[in-house]
RNA sequence: GGGUCUGUAGCUCAGUUGGUUAGAGCACGCCCCUGAUAAGGGCGAGGUCACACGUUCGAGCCGUGUCAGACCCA
């Protein structure tokens, strides 16, 4: 029975199967719960999941933000650390309730009511976990650990009481606050939004631009001209604004029936842009603003009766001469600006729109019209009434609801705040101790944001949110906020500890003022933004303070969060404002911020453009590995990233792929030599030099990715890991074949197995945060199937540890030159049509600096075998060379000469030949030379100038960048014949190949050749044997039985039979 | 209109404190190699480093402005 250590490895992949078996490995040995457990002493490091909603199925994105979620806990796992991955769902709000509204073909907030709030939050508590499942397959399949079993749910009791807990602490601070004031608000939602929402809807649109008259009250044929975007809003006017130091002008011009004049006012610095044709008119007075103040006119529209004074112009200091006419429409129902002003002067505000954005009945002409679609019919009639002076379309950012897709109106509104802006000192001190990734974000995009940060509009007028627990006297106005379900049983008297605690039902709760004094406590009305349900996450999800208060303590703040930049204004913002207001505590200390997923052509996946990659399409056919893989390496985690299924596919071939392949080669020479790496192994220093090399650069591999881990930097971590593999497939192992190969089992194989077992099971450590599943493949087959001792899983593995003594930085740079000229090298063959089969006499050599010729010569033999040469020269005495050309390094010698460099360098490159030769001698030697130019002297050391140096003839040459390499062409008998020889052995092992033989199988081999060949055959024939484990070889027609084939090649023919010696 | 970021080969991306003739992979064409190979090697084609001006002996890199794109704000 054959022994080996090493379960059996096909050279053809897999990859469904060994991700599946993955997984059912880590199912059935609980790998992921013992990744907690067994770290149970460790330093904590703490992870933030973003809840996400799961009332829809997990995309390509998810892919992305999952992924990166998940390498860090995973990496700090193998450093020590214990880290609980508590999942979470986020469950409340308008996308949850719009899905249900859809869902039961509702559209508006009465119909909900109609159907009763009972049985729509019903509704809502199951559709929001919908797609849960599916979202578990997801997780799983794309190897996200996080605790899905125990994730915290928004809607549920507990979490909504350390909701309320925070508003109460909030409260008590006098920091929870209602206000009458202009907020963006959905009419179609019915509710106010907050800005951090407001954000996450502005799309491009093209509204109506109107420039209307309105008739000065004692001036007939006078108007001031006005400019809005929003004709709807004219029915609310109910003044003109101007700026107080802004130069205004009245200018005369042909009148619009086409008889007589009329006059129009508006700011001096825009008669070119507002006027249809400036030409025809010209300046009659000219004013300041402040001259026009108090002037009346005659109002547009009087739907509605007013009992105040209004139409007239006011001042105001945000009207500005960017656009418009300088002169600005007030309507304190609409605009933010527009009230305070509407306040300033006592003028009434005209509600035209009612809160469900239609018209109310008192407007006559378009009662019951939705806003948006007044616009062209009020354009229309002020058209007809002569009053419209130019109309046109414009094009700028307008905001949407960012989930109903309906545009917001600005909307004078009640409602509650929380008071951010008592806290801006502090939110913008706290972030300054946060690592942002990518760094810009920090000062850049959230900063501003923290710099200008406003209230928080914390009111939903909705049904599916965690209640605002604020009870209001219906007779006084008397208010109180209750913290927990235990209070708020006391107050009312009742024993609530069961009840549910959204509306309607903690609506009925009401009891008598505590005070004894006036009325009924009723609930307000409101709900409150789901993103304050996200940002106390790390509170609420373990139910603090009525719940695992040690918990709590131990996981916060978080040490790392991920999200997507979207998540600047709302998780992002919603973690920092609470955390800060709270505590004075910052709520992450490392977040890294991603950039969008486009598709192929660069353009946002979205349903609409049915351009959305589904992630099952890859994970069923390049996996999780090469899939998370792509998303690491592909660009920086800030930056939009371009993604299609070619890309994976990509990731398999060049990395995924060539990983596997070198494993594979390990696993079955190490089986069929019987190797053990629980041996003892030849010490590093006694290793051949390649082997040297490689650890060398796996231990600064190692050095560079575990910087780059606790940097954050993803790119830093993976990028290298897959330019290490490429030069230990192409190099290392390709160089070092023949010596896994070859029969004598000496300290030259040991070390060679050693050395490549080293480097895969360092790299199966280094790859197992990004790629869980391939890596724990190698590493359960290469060290837990053969160590008893060692860890189930590379996951429970601890992190390698790099010897900073291995790494000689010498060695791998002249490493980087031996392949920089063995790649010349074959470029010089191929430029004399000598194929690398056909042994050649001599190659010769060019290097750039002393050491880099001894290193030449110290690793010729790599060289000889890689280019099939019988010898290695470096070229240094003048006898073999021709000619010498200057090179000047403008590195080392332009800062050193500054601005005579470039007089210099003409020189020294193109002087006369005879100083060249005459200083390129001198600086060989390392003499120092003296250049004249203009009369002046300047001194050049050997340091400062590359000497190039032309081989001699007869030799095919390939140069670049100070290197070069020439073969000699001249062959001979024997070149000839050994180059024949291996024309056959190359023929015998690919029919070896085809016969479907094993690697060690014995052969017979018979042939007829033509008589050149077959003198080159018996010449070599214990070189063709060797090759290809012939244990005989004769020459004669192969029998019935043997594979046979013919062949022809350099004017010889071959007829070959093998036969397997069982 | 303002802010942040980005702009390098057909595509995906590197490009150090400013320093030689700007690189890699993919894709493409030709050729080669191959008993680890879903690989590998060589050659070729492919670049106005978005554009302009400036600083400098020298700019893909620094500065100013412009253009384009993404995201955000108003």
């Amino acid at each position: 029975m054959e022994t080996r250590m090493f379960k059996a490895v096909n050279a053809r992949f897999d990859i469904q199967k060994l991700e599946r078996d993955q997984l059912n490995f880590w199912r059935e040995k609980r790998i992921f719960q013992r990744t907690m457990d067994e770290r149970a002493g460790g330093p904590t490091y703490v992870f933030y999941e973003g809840p996400p909603t799961a009332n829809g199925k997990p995309g390509t994105h998810h892919v992305l933000a999952r992924a990166f979620k998940d390498i860090f806990p995973r990496y700090k796992v193998m450093q020590g650390h214990y880290c609980l991955r508590a999942g979470g769902w986020d469950t409340h709000g308008l996308p949850v309730e719009i899905e249900v509204e859809k869902e039961l073909g509702i559209k508006e907030k009465k119909d909900i009511e109609a159907y009763g709030i009972a049985a729509f939050n019903e509704k809502c508590r199951t559709s929001v976990l919908r797609y849960l499942t599916e979202w578990e397959k997801f997780t799983e399949r794309i190897g996200f650990w996080v605790d899905l079993d125990n994730a915290y749910v928004t809607f549920e009791n507990d979490y909504i009481q350390s909701v309320w807990w925070i508003l109460k602490q909030f409260w008590e601070k006098n920091l929870l606050f209602e206000g009458y004031k202009v907020v963006p608000y959905c009419p179609r939602c019915g509710t106010a939004l907050s800005s951090h929402e407001v954000s996450q809807g502005y799309d491009e649109v093209d509204d109506p631009s109107v420039y209307v008259r309105f008739p000065l009250r004692d001036k007939p044929g006078v108007y001031f001209l006005a400019w809005t975007t929003t004709p709807w809003t004219l029915p609310g006017n109910v003044a003109l604004a101007v700026g107080k130091d802004i130069d205004y002008v009245q200018v005369e011009g042909p009148h619009p029936k086409g008889e007589g004049t009329e006059n129009l006012i508006l700011a001096a610095a825009l008669l070119e842009k507002a006027l249809v044709h400036p030409e025809e008119y010209r300046v009659v007075k000219r004013f300041k603003g402040s001259d026009l103040l108090g002037q009346h006119y005659n109002p547009l529209y009087t739907f509605l009766p007013v009992e105040k004074d209004y139409a007239y112009v006011v001042a105001g200091d945000f009207v500005s001469t960017e656009d418009g006419t300088g002169i600005v429409h007030i309507a304190p129902a609409f605009g933010a600006d527009d009230l305070a002003v509407g306040e300033k002067f006592g003028l009434p505000v005209l509600r035209t729109v009612s809160p469900d954005g239609h018209f109310v009945d008192a407007v006559t002409n378009w009662r019951g019209v939705w806003f948006k679609e007044a616009d062209p019919s009020i354009t229309r009639d002020l058209k007809e009434r002569g009053l419209m002076y130019k109309s046109g379309r414009y094009t700028h950012d307008y905001p949407f609801c960012w989930r109903c897709k309906n545009p917001l109106m600005y909307y004078a509104r009640d409602t509650w705040f929380i008071r951010t802006t008592a806290y801006r000192d502090r939110l913008v001190a706290l972030n300054q101790t946060i690592n942002w990734v990518p760094e810009h974000i920090k000062d850049g995009r959230f900063g501003n944001w923290l710099d200008d940060v406003k209230d928080w509009a914390l009111g939903r007028e909705r049904y599916w949110g965690t209640p605002l627990p604020v009870w209001r006297d219906d007779v006084t106005g008397d208010m109180l906020c209750v913290g927990s379900v235990e209070e708020l049983s006391e107050l009312s008297g009742r024993d609530l500890s069961s009840m549910d605690l959204h509306r309607p039902y903690v609506d009925d709760v009401t009891f008598p003022n505590p005070k004894g004094t006036g009325g009924t406590m009723r609930r307000v009305p409101e709900v409150i933004d789901v993103w304050f349900d996200s940002g106390a996450m790390p509170i609420a999800q373990w139910g603090y303070p009525r719940k695992n208060g040690e918990m709590f303590k131990a996981q916060y703040p978080a040490d790392y969060i991920c999200e997507a930049v979207d998540q600047t204004r709302g998780w992002f913002y919603s973690l920092h404002a609470i955390s800060t207001l709270l505590s004075d505590s910052v709520s992450y200390k490392n977040v890294i911020c991603l950039g969008h997923i486009l598709d192929e052509k660069g353009e946002k996946m979205s349903k609409s453009k049915g351009n959305i990659v589904d992630p099952w399409d890859i994970l069923n056919a390049q996996g999780a590995d090469a899939m998370r893989w792509y998303m690491y390496t592909a660009s920086p985690p800030g930056e939009p990233r371009r993604f299609s299924q070619n890309l994976v596919a990509e990731v398999v071939n060049k990395f995924w792929g060539t990983l596997w392949n070198t494993y594979s080669f390990f696993v079955n020479y190490a089986n069929l030599d019987k190797w053990s790496p629980l041996a003892e192994q030849p010490p590093v220093a006694e290793r051949d030099e390649l082997d040297r090399w490689v650890l060398a650069e796996l231990h600064q591999l190692t050095r560079d990715v575990t910087a780059a881990y606790e940097n954050y930097d993803v790119t830093g971590a993976t990028r290298p890991i897959q330019a290490f593999v490429e030069s230990l497939s192409n190099w290392y192992v390709r160089l070092s074949r023949r010596r896994f190969w070859k029969s004598e089992n000496d300290s030259d194989k040991q070390g060679a197995y050693a050395t490549l077992y080293e480097c895969l099971v360092t790299l199966s450590k280094l790859i197992a945060p990004a790629m869980p599943f391939l890596s724990d493949a190698l590493y359960r087959n290469l060290v837990s199937e053969v160590d008893k001792n060692a860890p189930d899983s590379v996951h429970l593995a601890t992190w390698p540890a790099y010897d900073p003594a291995v790494i000689d930085e010498a060695l791998i740079n002249e490493m980087r030159v031996v392949e920089k000229l063995v790649s010349l090298g074959r470029a010089a063959r191929e430029a004399a049509d000598l194929k690398v089969r056909q042994p050649l006499a001599s190659a010769q050599f060019v290097t750039r600096s002393v050491a880099e010729a001894d290193a030449v010569r110290r690793m010729s033999d790599i060289i000889e075998s890689e280019l099939n040469v019988k010898s290695v020269k470096v070229l240094e005495g003048a006898g073999e060379v021709v000619t010498y050309v200057l090179n000047p390094l403008p590195a080392v010698l332009g800062k050193k000469l500054g601005k005579d460099f470039p007089a210099v360098q003409k020189t020294l490159r193109e002087g006369a030949y005879a100083d060249v030769e005459r200083w390129a001698k001198a600086l060989l030697k390392g003499d120092v030379v003296s250049v004249e130019v203009n009369g002046q002297a300047f001194e050049v050391t050997s340091a400062e100038v590359e000497v190039k140096q032309k081989s001699s003839e007869g030799f095919a040459v390939a140069d670049d960048g100070g290197y070069l390499a020439a073969v000699d062409t001249r062959l001979n008998d024997d070149l000839i014949m050994e180059g024949l020889a291996r024309e056959v052995v190359r023929r015998v092992q690919s029919m070896r190949k085809d016969a479907d033989f094993n690697i060690s199988d014995q052969i017979d081999l018979r042939y007829v050749a033509s008589e050149r060949l077959g003198k080159a055959i018996k010449k070599h024939s214990d070189y063709i044997k060797t090759e290809t484990l012939a244990k005989s070889m004769r020459a004669g027609e192969p029998k019935e039985e043997y594979h046979h084939e013919e062949f022809s090649f350099d004017g010889e023919t071959l007829t070959v039979g093998v036969r397997r010696i069982e």
